[in-house]
DNA sequence: AATGAATGAGCATTCATTCAT
DNA sequence: CATGAATGAATGCTCATTCAT
């Protein structure tokens, strides 16, 4: 069923997914019917069969696709906790562009893995994990205040990223540098004025 | 259909409402059946359609509460705008655990009306909106530092709230209070150290 | 799902059976049609589901219905071992005859569970065992010549039961009697004429 | 269609036969799929329509093969009935164990011929009116009783060799010949001791 | 002689909804 | 106020079969 050889086979699967991720992503898993990602494919009902099957195993594969994306994307930031640039905010900008540019790459799969997804949930656990551990390792060389509890700053993290991501980045309103940018921005310095005593 | 009298009716009807929302909050839309909906309630299927129109219908109306809930918090967060207490960062949080405690009223509900409800994205807006002006309100006043583009401080804030919702406040880890304290803590004081020059 | 009440609905469920028990005897497991079935009991597609779980549910219902018809035709051909009419072929044929009628009872479940059945095996050979054990007995006291190797006997007589069953007991060309009488006489007395010698 | 030469494509088709052959007695026409077939083959599913035109085609044609067989042995059964050895015993355990050696020679294509095959039947008749035929000869020479009705015989044997054709010889438990000594010693002499007095 | 790719036609099943009582 | 019984409308999936190479 997926052991097809010829590349018109891989071209025509090809097709086929990219059609479910624009329904899935459009309609939801419920409402996306196998008709009408087959007609947006340019095929007929049985050939999804020769690629899929089942509706839930294209979706399946979809999410997978999104996970392995976002396992590349843990382990760049990871990798990244080890390169100290002079300035602590551009190293925190660059890992959250970083994020918001794996979440561009293609939209549809995005909204579906990451917000359609029922598991999505673990999976953005597991990115505020990564963030945290980064930023914990900042922390510790004295480049954020020592009594900010890193965890509850990676969830907050992953809540704007999140959210920025589904209302200007998948709308294509805003890029992910200037997501970014805004982001750190307003986490690293805080919203009181200059002058005013911290604490 | 909709008017039926009796203390009986009424009261059947609220059972059906929390069983919908129940399930709906746990299922979503698609899969949540009527025959559960009404199983859960106790009653059987054509009853459901002596107190709502359709399936839809049960949802709208839940969706509907949700929003008059909202509604009487951006009220609120509209009239706190005016009352000034010493302290900046008390207003704030203030303001965001009103948003939390209105959100942990009636957990299912705000799973519908937050999260699943496609119509969620504009009530975010909306909300988003609010906290944008009161916070304008305070940095004209000079209480936060002018550069902020205080729209983009509004979603992030959102996008929070959103996401500490779902993960901490609907599964009962946190409450209201604490939320709204890591929240606000961490906007209004930034993550440098106490001494670095900011800008 | 099958624990509706009123009668009506018990009603409705044996006119699904019957036609049912038509349609699958007529055309076997997978020729027959939901659409069929229901067409004939005078309702629509989604009715069949109120009273059975699937096609092979209901397939396995008939089947099941027959068995128990036949665990009590074994159950009254061991009681009527007990039994000692003056004559061995009245005792034999009284038996014989039982499983004819019982056969003959309800010609489309028999068809099914004596035919389409897979596990009919299974269920000849449970009765060709009772039989076995019958004639045994008899032989024991000397009613049958001693050599005979009763197990096969009980499977020449299962076989000939089966094809005349199938070829003129379902067909209506003869009777449970008459077709008793004719195995009964042939077994019995052989095909030898009176005089021979018997090896 | 039908008519490829080369020595490869005839073998090919026998390799397809011979799966199907399997396969059909295995599951039946019905839950018998091409692919399965063209699999067990090692072949891909054009090639299945390379050789036959379609699914009826294949298992008509194995159909086929077995009625042949049967003819031959009805033939055969004829001719028999001319030469008459000393004893009529051994000439009826003859023509049955001709029967059972013709049903064992090819097990699949027996089973699809003569239990799956819907007109097994008409067979099955033809080859009770042979065996009648050779019975009445008998008859007339006084070596049976005269008032057996020979077509009941007839249909009693024919029932005796199907059921043991199943349960035995198919299953490979035993052979013709003690198949043939079983089911002639039985008919042949009856089942009452020497000394009773018949009729 | 054989295959990768594609399709037409059909069927079981599900679910929201209604009718008569 | 409530229910037993029934249905219209979809949809996922299977399978034999064919086309182009």
């Amino acid at each position: 069923m997926e052991s097809k050889k010829g590349r018109k086979g891989e071209e025509s699967r090809k097709r086929l997914l990219k059609a479910a991720a624009n329904e899935f992503s459009i309609r939801g898993f419920h409402d996306t019917k196998i008709s009408e990602i087959v007609k947006k494919a340019g095929f007929t009902q049985p050939s999804f069969y020769l690629y899929f099957q089942s509706k839930e195993a294209i979706f399946e594969e979809l999410i997978t696709d999104f996970h392995s994306r976002v396992r590349k994307l843990t382990e760049s930031l990871l990798l990244e906790n080890g390169l100290h640039t002079e300035d602590v905010s551009k190293r925190v900008l660059s890992a959250v562009e970083t994020v918001f540019q794996c979440l561009a790459e293609d939209k549809d799969v995005t909204r579906i893995g990451f917000f359609l997804n029922p598991e999505a949930k673990q999976m953005k656990k597991d990115l505020a994990m990564v963030l945290k551990e980064n930023l914990e390792a900042e922390q510790r060389l004295g480049y954020f205040h020592s009594e900010l509890d890193m965890e509850t700053v990676a969830e907050c993290l992953i809540g704007m990223i999140e959210h920025l991501t589904d209302s200007f980045l998948l709308t294509g309103i805003k890029d992910p540098a200037s997501l970014a940018a805004e982001i750190v921005n307003l986490l690293i310095y805080g919203m009181l004025p200059k002058g005013s005593d911290v604490r």
